[in-house]
DNA sequence: TCTTGTTAGATTGTCGACAATCTGCTTGTC
DNA sequence: GACAAGCAGATTGTCGACAATCTAACAAGA
């Protein structure tokens, strides 16, 4: 018998390819908070029926990203500072929890993958790709959270970061500025390669706040046009 | 301008209602870890089409209690002891969040809905009623995530409270015995209305633990079944 | 006996049409 | 002009039927 073992096929249905195409227009600014989704619209667009759009949707409202109103329609969820105030500080939470869970579990693979993660980060942000770089980054974050060998806490983290992912892409499309080219993430992937797992903690947490001040300022950018409606 | 605030009126969709038959069936035990949920055979009992019963099991999926196999079925998730250590463990960590938020949120109103659950736990104990008896525990459970005012950690843990009131209620079901008439909670609501937060976080996870031990117990025997497969 | 190909039945995925509900406009009344 | 009633169009919710896929049983061949 060889040892070879095969990852599993794509899933083939309409329905995945749906949740996969709407879930990168919303995460990616494309459909912008609040905006209504016309199904009828959709579902020509995309020429599929109706039947496998509805049911996508529906996943991606349980997702956090949408928000349904009976008779009413669908939306991409509004979004607060709160919102992005709550994400953050739960994240902070999940991420001391993740390092130190995953900690022991640290092997050679995970220092090269690492390593990859990181990497991926830097050619992003050579490319000026924000997109990618968003992507790459937050992929680079979830290292910690696949060694942690907790799959609710993984779960949790996956849908935290959809919503991450969506307030940075915002954030980068209000200001029209090229992203910074420094690399910030050098100390996290030096310290989660080193023996002091409380600095490591430490730094999360910090490295994490630096991210947040500049969100907070898209967020009450938000909340002032919010009052004015 | 009267400043009576009325309550959002029922979802009359089926989906809705479907979403929580179902649901409630799952985290009661009816349906068991495993089971496939035939659409036709759900549909024709339920008296409605397919249609809003598939967009329901969709969320659920999402919801983490069903999970789904392109073109082969929709099933009850499997409960593994992993499963459970891992909702424990993430449980504390949140726990001891939302203690800390929540702290400087107490007012009367939060000693109040307090005592109203712990109440509703008695009774439910006293009437022997072990269903509605998780239920409200978790509903006690839950206030301080209430009072915690971050929606997303409110979120998280009503996510992970559906498959901790699918543990205990197969673990209640496992075991023939009524269910211990002593109250677990008196110690817990006494120092929540206290002036020590520590000590709060420090018995949350004491507490946790002493529930968690009996769950383990039901867990590993799961795991002896599973092996024999 | 084991493997491979075939086929029938059951089940899931998708479609197009109809029913229920909402929204905005128009009309009529005061 | 203000306001309520009612109508028309658009949109969401639901249905029944068909297509695609899987499963299991059976047959054929090595």
């Amino acid at each position: 018998m060889a040892k070879l073992d095969f990852s599993p096929i794509a899933d083939t249905t309409r329905r995945a390819e749906i949740v996969a195409l709407l879930r990168r227009a919303i995460l990616t600014g494309q459909l912008e908070p609040g905006q209504k989704l016309n199904e009828l619209r959709i579902s020509e667009q995309m020429r599929v029926s109706r039947a496998p759009l509805r049911e996508a949707m529906r996943e991606l409202v349980q997702e956090g990203i949408l928000t349904s109103i009976p008779y009413a329609g669908t939306f991409v969820i509004d979004v607060t500072a709160k919102d992005i105030i709550d994400a953050y500080s739960l994240n902070k939470v999940l991420d001391e929890f993740a390092i130190e869970l995953a900690w022991p579990q640290r092997d050679q693979r995970f220092f090269d993958e690492l390593d990859r993660r990181h990497e991926a980060v830097k050619q992003a942000t050579r490319a000026l790709d924000t997109t990618r770089q968003i992507e790459t980054a937050l992929q680079l974050h979830g290292l910690i959270y696949e060694w942690a060998d907790n799959s609710v806490l993984l779960e949790t983290w996956q849908r935290l970061t959809s919503r991450l992912q969506m307030y940075f892409a915002l954030h980068q499309r209000a200001r029209n500025e090229p992203v910074p080219a420094e690399d910030v993430h050098e100390t996290y992937v030096a310290l989660l390669k080193g023996a002091d797992m409380r600095a490591a903690q430490r730094h999360a947490r910090e490295h994490i706040d630096l991210d947040f001040e500049e969100l907070l300022g898209y967020a009450r950018g938000l909340e002032k046009r919010a009052s004015k409606n």
